[in-house]
RNA sequence: CGGAGCGUAGCUCAGCUUGGUAGAGCACUUGGUUUGGGACCAAGACGUCGCAGGUUCAAAUCCUGUCGCUCCGACCA
């Protein structure tokens, strides 16, 4: 029972699959009936929620509002702008109707055609350019600083929970700046802001960069990104945020008359992140044995569990368990109230765990008679794995006081762990040999985990992006902004290379 | 939209080749014994075998059609 892994397959035997039932073993979500479209339970919510709220308050603390855009976007909308259009139509879900009635054979079907069509949004910058376009006259309206969050929809072929789901939530910001300078640093401050969400409260380390050209968001001048490694070495665009330049300004009609009195066309921004956050936190962190969440979006820092073996000291036992949670409560971590549990359910307590185990609650403090005896508490902590060896006891008098440390040292283990790993993947590739060998699986049946980040020198041709994205499935994830500039040869073409790039295959 | 596979209890699946009363494990309910790391015993509830036709005395099983799902490609945050 020992080497018993609460998730079977394990990473090793089986990525994808282990991915799944770590979400169905923490209740995180489920497939709905409709296809490529999820039910996030409660479970799974609540980490989201942590998310909104904690990146809410950094968009306030950058002077962003947030405002509501309609779902539902006029088709002709969408074709403003040529590149978008290429970009978004292929995945779009369209309203045709507006009422049902019941057929002869009382089933239920379209009537009343609309005259044109609506998309569902796939993003919004559209419709809110339209927005835009009417509430900016002068110099004197800009910037518009909003953000929404929101649901979209983009018709997904291949869905994947939290990962790519046809509908899923995010937050989208939309500014309109009167110079490009402007619009630019905005575009990087928000990036710097998601950089900072993943490092310190996701306990996600993050390459920081800019797309090549064709992996840039549709209609952008420029898309920068973080771009994070999970357990199986592939790569995750986390967030992204476009320099939209004035094509969408031109695309909308965002025009204002300028100090000099001159009609100008604004420059505009967007930059979002998703529930792909928890897909990428889950993938990043977990372990065989389920869950394991960074302290920062923990639903639940800490959960008591009362042992309670015999009736005669269970209330003793609930009656210190109360007062823990208590003294817990009443302690800040990071500005907010520590979130305590106390799981009095009367099941076994052996399953109990297993299921906090699952659910990845950063701190698990059990308490029994033996430790109302010697004034004690027994602490494991989830990012030490699941063995009862690292369980270790703690004077009860102390602990509360020291669990805002506790916290911030498993996150920074957490992170560290993460960092580590990403390192120890991140090759730098010096010869087109390498680079085939580095991402060919050695047992090309059932691929084993393989590949990693590969730092080359590439020529900036598209033609070489596509052949390697051909060949291999690798694709340039980023420039990155924190290698500097490196002159070399592109290792597919030997043409001169200013920066070595980030190639890796990515969900 | 191509290629493959699968639809049987809440879940994972057996049964189908060779037609004959609908099965197992897990989960669930009740009672009891347990309880410092995934407990045990007993009793119980749960099914239009994806759907529609056909063959047959008889279909989960054979035939035809159809719908859905999963995986692999193409596409994507």
């Amino acid at each position: 029972m020992a080497d018993k892994t609460a998730i079977t397959p394990t990473r090793d035997q089986n990525f994808p699959e282990w991915y799944q039932e770590v979400i169905t073993a923490a209740d995180m979500a489920e497939n709905s009936e409709v296809r490529g479209c999820m039910v996030i339970k409660p479970c799974g919510y609540a980490i989201w929620e942590q998310i909104q709220s904690q990146l809410d308050a950094k968009f306030k603390a950058t002077g962003h509002k947030n405002a509501y855009f309609p779902l539902f976007i006029p088709l002709s909308y969408l074709e403003k702008e040529a590149e978008h259009v290429a970009g978004f139509a292929k995945e779009c879900a369209v309203v045709t109707h507006h009422r049902l009635e019941a057929g002869p054979d009382g089933k239920l079907r379209p009537t009343g055609a609309l005259t044109e069509p609506l998309i569902v949004r796939p993003t919004s910058e559209t419709i809110i350019g339209a927005a835009y376009a009417r509430w900016v006259q002068s110099y004197r309206d800009l910037p518009i600083l909003l953000n929404q969050w929101a649901n979209v929809v983009r018709w997904e072929m291949r869905p994947r929970l939290f990962l790519r789901t046809a509908e899923f939530l995010w937050q989208e910001g939309h500014t309109a700046h009167e110079t490009s300078d402007e619009a630019v640093k905005e575009t990087d401050q928000m990036l710097h802001v998601y950089e900072e969400m993943a490092r310190e409260h996701l306990a996600l380390p993050v390459y920081v960069g800019r797309k090549s050209a064709s992996e840039r968001f549709p209609g952008a001048v420029d898309t920068l990104c973080i771009e994070a490694m999970v357990q199986d070495r592939k790569a995750v665009q986390a967030g992204t945020s476009h320099f939209l330049g004035q094509n969408f300004a031109k695309a909308a009609g965002i025009k204002y008359l300028s100090r000099e009195g001159k009609e100008e066309h604004a420059w505009t921004t967007s930059w979002g992140v998703s529930t792909r956050l928890i897909g990428t936190l889950i993938m990043a962190h977990s372990d065989d044995d389920g869950l394991i969440l960074p302290p920062r979006v923990a639903p639940t820092h800490v959960v008591i569990i009362p042992v309670t073996p015999k009736p005669d000291t269970k209330d003793a036992v609930l009656e210190a368990c109360n007062k823990l949670a208590a003294e817990l409560r009443a302690q800040k971590f990071h500005g907010d109230p520590v979130r305590v549990d106390v799981d009095t359910r009367d099941i076994n307590g052996g399953n109990k765990n297993w299921e906090w185990i699952k659910k990845g609650v950063p701190v698990r403090v059990e308490i029994g008679p033996r430790d109302l005896a010697g004034g004690t508490v027994f602490v494991a902590r989830r990012d030490k794995g699941s063995s009862s060896k690292t369980k270790e006891s703690h004077p009860a008098a102390t602990f509360a006081a020291g669990i805002s440390d506790l916290l911030q040292n498993i996150h920074d283990s957490i992170y560290e762990r993460a960092l580590a790993f990403r390192n120890e993947n991140t090759k730098v590739i010096n010869s087109k040999e390498d680079f085939y060998a580095f991402f060919t699986p050695k047992n090309a049946d059932k691929p084993e985990i393989h590949g990693g980040f590969a730092l080359a020198h590439w020529n900036g041709s598209a033609d070489v992006e596509a052949k390697i994205k051909e060949d291999l499935k690798v694709t340039i994830r980023c420039i990155p902004f924190d290698k500097t500039p490196e002159a070399g040869t592109c290792i597919f073409t030997g043409e001169p290379s200013q920066q070595r790039v980030i190639f890796a295959k990515s969900y």
